[in-house]
DNA sequence: TAGATTGTTAATCGATTAACAATC
DNA sequence: TAGATTGTTAATCGATTAACAATC
């Protein structure tokens, strides 16, 4: 059980190292040393073995780690079979290309709820689930009790439904409107800026390393 | 012109400096003191000072920073303006997603192609592109010269598909594949994983901070 | 000029890497 | 047991923050 708190860096790799052992364990691989799993990974084996440790000693000296038992152990800490209610605000393409490509329950979500503004889209089904009105909020939510919004909103959209979203309970926000939540009380965010990362490529591009 | 190797945490800032600066821009603010921004960005005054500083000296004791101007030089460090040719691969719902709501233009690219293996789909048309059989790529692109790809198919084509790829000459990736690529020679990249970002927070959710 | 704020150096902080004793 | 590899401490590296002299 995780008791002390765990730097930001070291979480943010939990989701990559289970994606790795995922892997091997589907290539029937069971036991694997820190410095094997380095290679593959790119990262370090001593960080690797610094990054499991703060969760518990999963290793065994002189053999490594048991693959299927460490996926086990990484999926529990990070809550992949929590199923967390989850709606999807904003049925345009990019909602809809999340909710139809994303395996929620395989991430730690369950989709329950869809809507969106659009008369036009309400009433049309994605991936089994009818699109709402977003009226229809507030009594969705009072029922259904959601912990976890998707935006896939307009920036000016996302400024005046975040209050609305914590007031009917919301605490985690998987945000791909424009505009920054910060993380406050008992929210988490992530805010994903696609934008931001192609235009890293971008600078990229432009400034080749010296030679 | 930016002669020395900037730090990767200092370029993974600028898109964030640019929309700022945009947004500050479009509200008619000329002036700004690198304390004021820091409040706004939630960057530290100091940071915001050192991250500029790689680049040159855009600041003004006694002053602080004139807006347009500053946007204009992170815009150019960038290459924002550059419009580097760009073919996507994979006309699913997330490619679609991204052809539509992406404003390439504005962030450096500009997409000429789009490529899918899936005949039905080839034909189809969006935004103003037809969709191409994958089998026309080489031909496509020693006549047009991209530099970019971005991918938007499952794992397993994308192994495949990078070594075509760099073979027509293509210089970045902009890769929403799950397969992680190397980022080696001149080639740059930007793996995206929306899923380990739903994960991140999927930890968030499952490990409140102690009180 | 006086006040404000940068550019830049120095101090601190945190994260990564190296090393090695513990131990399977 | 001997060999291998972890868990963990110590050393290094790099990034952030603080401080202040330069200067508009």
């Amino acid at each position: 059980m995780p008791k002390s708190i765990v730097s930001s860096p070291v979480i943010k790799r939990l989701p990559r190292y289970f994606r790795f052992l995922g892997e091997l364990e589907r290539n029937g691989i069971v036991r694997i040393s820190s410095r094997e799993l380095s290679e593959r990974m790119g990262f370090t084996a001593s960080q690797i073995r610094q990054d499991l440790n703060c969760f518990g000693g999963f290793g065994q000296q002189g053999y490594g780690y048991n693959v299927p038992e460490l996926r086990a152990a990484i999926s529990r800490i990070l809550g992949i079979d929590a199923g967390n209610p989850t709606v999807l605000i904003g049925a345009g393409n990019l909602g809809k290309a999340l909710t139809v490509h994303m395996d929620f329950n395989k991430r730690g979500f369950k989709l329950i709820g869809i809507f969106d503004k659009d008369p036009q889209i309400c009433g049309t089904v994605i991936s089994e689930l009818p699109v709402m009105p977003i009226e229809k909020l507030e009594s969705f939510c009072e029922k259904n009790n959601p912990v976890c919004a998707i935006l896939c909103i307009p920036k000016t959209a996302a400024e005046k439904l975040i209050q609305r979203l914590t007031d009917c309970g919301i605490k985690a926000f998987w945000n791909f409107s424009h505009y920054d939540i910060r993380a406050v009380d008992g929210i988490v965010v992530e805010n994903v800026h696609l934008s931001d990362s192609l235009m890293t490529l971008a600078y990229g591009l432009n400034n080749p390393p010296e030679k």
